[in-house]
DNA sequence: TGTGTTCTCGTAAACGTTTACGGAAAAACG
DNA sequence: CGTTTTTCCGTAAACGTTTACGAGAACACA
């Protein structure tokens, strides 16, 4: 049925060697002899063999992407990557390139799964996110000098790879500002319990944005929650409180402000009115929840966009002449704003 | 670094032949050899190479998912796969497959990706989601005669292949059974436009119920919408205007019941007080909405799971010594009460 | 002991590519 | 016309597996 390399050469009465450098636009290759395979080509529905290609080149077309599901979600799993694929899998595509996803259960750390498809050499380049503040995954992938990159950073010790991630220190400073200039100055901040990166990031953007307004950082009005619905209900009481009571609320994370709310709720606190409540990253939950959730969007497709070209970048077979690069950004999120606050 | 089968055969001085024998458990290899064949391979830290096997064999090992990403929904994609995806991938990998998806642009009916999966032969089988009444992609894919199974069916001209549905149907009628029993006689239906097959279906359970109770299936209270939260909230004034004003609607997508709910609240109609309101598939979002919307959960883990063994009996390679089967399940949604209705 | 059977293993081909190498023909040059 | 260069293409090896085939050794049986 598929045609092979073989086939057109017999049909064309030329060799395999000259088919496989006519279509690879190689450039010792008599101009109208590429036409005639290129044509031969079509004609007969050619198209080229991976596994042929990849145990010839050592290249396996493809993309792992480690997902992980929310920690401790059984029920659903976590909307914020769709579009994000969407964007990957559509520039990988371009390039030829496969995208496997990965998938762990949920709370799992995949060191396990990651060490296989390393050594298996099922891709050729990873996909990390969820990174965390130490994350024993890129020492892994930077020891075994396997190609990847991550949505997310690390704390970098100085250590080199690609990373594409959101700016949440900044989104933690204008959250603040924000809230400030509506009047308030007791807010509060709750944030995921697992030494996930982004949750320190924020934390330091919430931390300057107070002190450049003058505000006294209180301890009472930070806490960490594990990072799901119960985590946001069982956390949020303890900063309602504090001696002074907070005005303003900032979530690190969308599914932790629903369980947040449900706990307001019952404590007869009604956002939007009696608090003010921002999230940060926005997700579809945000937009339906009643009121409204205020939340930072990020501007998920391109990233996956974006994360592509990185990974092409980060591949020697794929990067260009110069060799492997290695890319770091740091990307705005976007205030949206709504009924909460 | 990666070491191969030639490496083992020279550390234990055989044959290659014989370490891939013993490697694959075939019976014409002494129990001693094989055993130190597995030794060594633990300790030469060999792993397969995919693409050689992949060469030999003809398989490639992985199965191909076409993600189609909600029509019209451009801000955020699907959370309904995730958990699927879970049990899906999770399932493969036990048999040692990998999971690699396929999106296309929103809308984009995937004609052309899925052709190029099959011709490029990147997958052992394929896997399609949002099956149509007429579904021309399971046409070619029966035409090819290309391993695949489908999420959700399509009308059935005798054709044979493997499918996973819900029971639409099914839970069409008990949606209308509840809402009798709680009182309604006037029960509104909204469904998505494009002729997505379980909207057929949903339709036709709701339909018969209403004639198990002797109440007259009124076409006003009847609307396709586009399926996204414009089409719920353009199609639900429709039937609200119904001589006769509905007292319930059950919508068959859960972001169009969103759409709906707002279109309601515009005309100052509360879900769960003034109307009773269902969704047919439960999403995370039925949960937060404000009010929680009664809706019917399906198991989707489980589902993912299932549907992957139904691949690997469609694979000629994989299915047993009896050859591919072909297996059509249909499994039922639960109701999850909330305080819509 | 001779014959047939069973175990066990080595040999080699094959899967579909890519690519280094070399050579024949054509072109360029003096 | 002879020599050098260029253009183009064929040959064959290589990537890492799996597996059909056959052969030698051990064993069973008469």
């Amino acid at each position: 049925m598929a045609s092979s390399i073989h086939d057109l050469a017999r049909h064309l009465n030329i060799s395999i060697g000259t088919v496989s450098r006519a279509l690879n636009g190689r450039a010792d290759v008599n101009a109208d002899t590429r036409q005639r395979v290129l044509d031969a080509a079509k004609q007969l529905n050619y198209s080229p063999n991976q596994s042929g290609r990849s145990l010839r080149q050592g290249a396996t077309h493809s993309i792992a992407f480690m997902l992980q599901p929310h920690p401790g979600d059984q029920q659903y799993g976590e909307p914020f990557f769709i579009p994000f694929l969407i964007g990957l899998q559509g520039r990988l595509a371009e390039s030829g390139l496969d995208l496997i996803v990965v998938m762990g259960a949920p709370g799992d750390y995949q060191q396990e799964r990651l060490r296989r498809v390393v050594e298996t050499r099922r891709a050729d380049a990873v996909v990390l996110a969820w990174t965390r503040r130490e994350d024993e995954r890129i020492d892994y992938l930077l020891e075994a000098g396997f190609p990847f990159a991550t949505i997310g950073r690390s704390r970098s010790g100085g250590k080199a790879y690609s990373s594409l991630d959101l700016d949440f220190e900044r989104a933690g400073a204008d959250a603040v500002d924000r809230l400030v200039a509506r009047g308030h100055r007791r807010i509060a901040a709750i944030r995921p319990a697992l030494n996930l990166n982004f949750g320190y990031l924020f934390l330091d953007g919430y931390r300057k944005a107070l002190k450049r307004h003058g505000i006294e950082v209180d301890p009472a009005l930070i806490a960490d929650g594990f990072i799901n619905e119960a985590g946001g209900y069982q956390v949020t009481p303890r900063v309602m409180l504090a001696k002074d009571r907070p005005t303003a609320i900032i979530f690190n994370n969308d599914v932790m402000a629903l369980g947040g709310c449900k706990a307001l709720a019952e404590m007869g606190i009604r956002p939007g009115h009696d608090i003010a409540v921002t999230v940060i990253v926005d997700t579809p939950l945000c937009r339906y929840f009643s009121p409204a959730l205020t939340a930072f969007r990020p501007a998920l497709e391109p990233m996956g966009q974006r994360l592509a070209e990185m990974l092409l970048a980060s591949i020697p077979a794929f990067a260009g002449p110069e060799g492997p690069r290695i890319i770091r950004e740091v990307w705005p999120l976007e205030l949206v704003a709504r009924d909460s606050d």
